[in-house]
DNA sequence: TAAGTGATAGTT
DNA sequence: ACTATCACTTAG
């Protein structure tokens, strides 16, 4: 069953922690494509490290919709990096999808990251959004609404242990243990 | 470990 | 206009 705005309308340590196990599906045109989500990182507006922490802009505004909405940003003059909104609207809350393990649509996925090895595909952001197509076009996206090609569902996957870190690649605000692994799953 | 890449946001 | 920074990836 598809996640509803409820589950992303929560405290979004908690959201990032939960959506450990939980498959991001795109039905795209050339077919469904489906990972479970094994790791995740967690922003709020209160956190330096966040793109929301000096108030709204026209890059992060998507942030400050309500939960559940789809925040796509592009970053190093190269890559896109896809996130989910949490908490109420306007409080500038997201929870960033770092990797995913393939379960459905690896033929996509790999030719939309142009490789021929199985290895390496999905594990790290800007890689997750190249393997489902994800650009630009889907910032702003609602998750939630039933005619979205885009949503996060629960299969039952079971994180067998949640690893707790640091977070990777931010100056800022380092310390903050926000970020949320699973090696393995149970169903 | 380091280079590549260009939009974004803030400053002149 | 100019500049610093950037929630990254790849190759070496």
């Amino acid at each position: 069953m598809r996640l509803l705005h409820p589950f992303f309308n929560r405290q979004t340590e908690t959201v990032a922690k939960e959506l450990i196990g939980k498959v991001l599906v795109y039905e795209s045109e050339e077919g469904i494509i489906k990972g479970i989500i094994n790791e995740t990182e967690a922003y709020t507006q209160d956190d330096e490290a966040s793109h929301t922490f000096k108030g709204k802009t026209k890059r992060n505004e998507v942030m400050f919709k309500e939960a559940g909405h789809l925040y796509i940003y592009f970053t190093y003059g190269m890559h896109f990096c896809a996130n989910i909104v949490t908490e109420d609207e306007n409080t500038g809350c997201a929870v960033l999808i770092r990797s995913i393990i393939p379960l459905e649509g690896k033929e996509i996925i790999k030719k939309n990251r142009n490789k021929e090895e199985s290895k390496d595909l999905t594990n790290g952001p800007g890689k997750v959004c190249q393997a489902y197509g994800l650009s630009k076009d889907y910032n702003g996206i609602d998750l939630t609404d039933h005619k979205s090609k885009i949503y996060l569902e629960d299969l039952g996957f079971i994180p067998k242990k949640i690893l707790i870190t640091k977070r990777i690649g931010i100056s800022k605000n380092k310390d903050r243990l926000w970020r949320f692994i699973s090696k393995e799953f149970t169903s």
